[in-house]
DNA sequence: GAGTTTGAAACT
DNA sequence: CAGTTTCAAACTC
């Protein structure tokens, strides 16, 4: 059942966002970032001082947002210039008067100057940076003065599974917040602006064999270990201010969702305020509806989607730093604490708490609406991003710092299975905390954990954590803590490869298909024997022995890793390269040596990357060839096989279907359903919709809070009225 | 699960 | 650079 309007109203109720995949892991990044690392200790100091600079304009209130969604400008009733600026495209700067859906109104701006052909990756910047008319910043006191959304050009979406990237104009998925999900989190202590960059959809490779490997040997339901790399791009700066704020990373099906939280609890309670956004502007598009701020709910995004919403309320103590490596899909961020203040705050013991889990995206229709919450309840915002593209070789951001309303609360959440290793930079203390999956870690004075940088335990991680004084690293790589296995795929085009540098690594699909654990007994994970080290990867879960590709020998790692540079310098680089004619034609840089596989085995490189053996290769008696007969024969097996599984797949999805019918109706002696058992859960979206809508019009209308009240309850009558209407009709009987 | 095979990495 | 050894994953039983 719903409710007359409910769809319509509800579709400007909340966000539904899509999000992209991620991408390819790449080792030699991580280990050249490493090795950064290791030379950035003699000049942490000064990275320290220098990172305030980059957080100027305290104060200053500017609101930035990348975004597609129909979000509304964070609370205010004036009118609010805005700049627009996309990639290739020269900044627009326009005003939108009070009310304006600023959301649709960048989208529209997006739409004009972005070829609806392209496959790069767009992202659209919004700076709000004041009102046109009193010269005056906007909106500091609505505790969310910064939103960031990117946005992704058309024709990103990928077929399999969840990996989609959002289409402009597509419907945008809504995430309750109540779902438990894998997150991971990370916390930025003080206020920051985040925002995303994502790659253009990396062409699959095309190759000629398919998977043979069994099914049930897809590694991504045995490991628990290997966490996908970090696929997109984060930068993250800091903003001055008191205030801190809760930056979280969430997973969600291999995209990764930001979410950032800012603790009002340090700002005066507010009102919520109307936002009326007018394009002001001539050449602007209209926008005759208008969202309105009416509760103190946060912006939800899916985390399936490409677009991302970051607010942030607060100045910061810490400047936060992205690091990015050429060619890495690794995103760093560098926590600096640059505060006097800060340096009185040492010792101090994150309170831990259960955070609430955001929920994957799901299939909800409803709209999303952007929420400034001026009340006391923290604002949680997601950006879910995009699968990294090429990453630039800048180590620094360039984003504009903002300013933000304060709050008084870090927190961090922890993604599954999280161990940290938390740092004091200006004591050295170190502690280790293992957390549970969804740990919130709480530092409600605002600063306990601003002197302590975090650096999750968890593959990817490369030497992040540095002694005191050292800029630390945070590896924002997406949680593997839920290993999916790729769904089932025709032969073309099969995974890239995954032979970065070690032995048989398993190809894995560069989305999000974690790699095994290792074995390892006598390398002590040091050397490139060792999957997780070629990799460029801490070992995780792992059954090796005596393993010293850890934190706690980081010494021995850098000179581990150092000594296979010296053996081969490209020794971390990708061993898949691509040919003359680009990504169609992928061989192996060096060539595989078999001598007995025939090069049909996953013994060869070649072969388990899926590709044709080349003139690079050195083999003996070689098989993976084009026109080979075996070849042939084995991926027409294979091929059959895959569709055995597929079919096998489907009936199981069907069956479960079968066995797990929704929900018993409720029903009395006489067999009737009772009437509460019409209260579905769609009926109870629905009604709460209804209220919603509701609210956001009574908001609109500027009603008194008595009315407002009064209307609501009017319509949630309606909606039991409907229910009782509805059970009436249909004479419920248990089906 | 134990043992064997295999080929890349490491070493000489 | 070639030959040998070491190693851990792939494979077989």
């Amino acid at each position: 059942m719903s409710s007359p309007g409910s769809q319509t109203r509800s579709s400007t109720a909340k966000a539904r966002l899509e999000a992209a995949k991620s991408g390819k892991t790449d080792p030699v990044a991580v280990i050249q970032a490493e090795l950064d690392n290791l030379m950035a200790k003699s000049s942490s100091e000064s990275s320290s001082t220098t990172s305030p600079s980059k957080a100027t304009k305290s104060g200053a209130s500017t609101t930035v947002i990348t975004a597609t969604s129909e979000s509304t400008v964070p609370s205010t009733t004036t009118p609010t210039e805005v700049r627009v600026s996309s990639a290739g495209n020269p900044t627009q700067v326009i005003t939108l008067p009070p009310g304006s859906p600023v959301g649709k109104t960048i989208q529209s701006i997006v739409k004009r100057s972005m070829p609806s052909t392209t496959t790069s990756q767009v992202v659209t910047k919004v700076i709000i940076t004041r009102n046109p008319v009193t010269k005056q910043p906007v909106s500091t006191t609505a505790g969310l003065t910064t939103a960031t959304v990117t946005m992704m050009s058309p024709g990103t979406a990928k077929t399999s599974g969840a990996r989609q990237l959002i289409q402009p104009g597509s419907p945008i998925k809504f995430i309750p917040i109540t779902q438990p999900v894998t997150q991971q989190g990370v916390v930025i202590p003080k206020g920051v602006v985040i925002t995303t960059t994502s790659p253009a959809k990396q062409n699959a490779a095309k190759v000629a064999i398919p998977a043979l490997k069994s099914p049930t040997k897809v590694s991504g339901s045995t490991t628990p270990k290997k966490i996908a790399p970090a696929p997109q791009t984060i930068i993250v700066k800091s903003s001055a201010g008191p205030t801190p704020q809760q930056v979280s990373l969430t997973s969600v099906s291999g995209v990764k969702t930001v979410a950032m939280v800012a603790n009002p609890s340090t700002n005066p309670p507010q009102q919520p305020k109307t936002i009326q956004i007018k394009p002001a502007v001539q050449a602007q598009p209209k926008v005759s509806t208008s969202s309105i701020v009416t509760t103190s709910t946060a912006v939800v995004t899916p985390a399936a989607t490409a677009a991302a919403t970051v607010t942030t309320a607060s100045a910061a103590a810490t400047t936060v730093q992205s690091v990015q490596v050429p060619g890495s899909k690794f995103s760093y961020v560098r926590l600096v604490t640059v505060t006097a203040s800060s340096a009185s705050n040492t010792q101090a013991k994150p309170v831990v708490t259960t955070a609430k889990p955001i929920a994957p995206a799901t299939t909800s229709s409803v709209h999303s609406v952007v929420r400034t919450i001026p009340t006391p309840n923290p604002v949680k915002v997601n950006v879910p991003i995009a699968p990294a593209q090429k990453i630039q070789a800048n180590r620094s951001s360039t984003v504009q710092p903002v300013s933000v309303a304060g709050t008084s609360q870090n927190r961090m959440i922890m993604p599954a299975n999280t161990q940290l290793k938390i740092i004091n930079p200006l004591t050295g203390e170190t502690k280790f905390a293992s957390f549970p999956p969804g740990t919130t870690l709480l530092a409600p004075s605002g600063n306990i954990l601003q002197n302590f940088a975090m650096v999750p335990m968890v593959p990817q991680v490369m030497s992040q954590a540095k002694p005191a004084s050292t800029p630390n690293y945070v590896s924002l790589a997406p949680s593997g803590g839920v290993p999916q296995a790729a769904p089932p795929r025709p032969r073309s085009p099969p995974p890239p490869s995954r032979v970065v540098n070690g032995r048989r690594s398993a190809p894995v699909d560069s989305e999000h298909r974690p790699r095994k654990p290792c074995n390892c007994t006598k390398s002590q994970c040091l050397k490139l024997y060792c999957d997780c080290f070629a990799n460029g990867e801490f070992c995780n879960s792992c059954n090796c022995n005596n393993c010293y590709n850890n934190l706690d020998h980081e010494d021995d790692r850098a000179r581990a890793i150092k000594a296979c540079l010296d053996r081969n310098p490209n020794a971390f680089k990708p061993k898949i390269g691509k040919g003359r004619n680009g990504e169609l034609d992928r061989r192996h840089n060096k060539g595989c040596n078999c001598k007995r596989s025939g090069c049909l085995k996953n013994y060869c490189e070649c072969y388990e990357a899926k590709i044709l053996c080349s003139n690079n290769c050195k083999c003996v008696g070689c098989k993976n060839f084009e026109e080979s007969p075996e070849r042939k024969t084995l991926m027409h097996l294979a091929d059959a096989a895959e569709v055995r599984v597929q079919q096998q797949t489907d009936a199981n999805t069907k069956l479960q279907f079968q066995d797990f019918p929704s929900r018993p109706a409720i029903v009395n002696d006489s067999g009737k359903r009772l009437p509460f058992s019409f209260i579905t859960n769609d009926v109870a979206e629905a009604t709460c919709q209804c209220l919603l809508a509701q609210a956001e019009q009574t908001e609109q209308k500027r009603t008194s809070q008595a009315k407002a009240e009064k209307l609501i309850l009017e319509e949630f009558g309606q909606c039991l009225r409907q229910v009782i209407h509805s059970a009436g009709k249909t004479k419920g009987v248990a089906s």
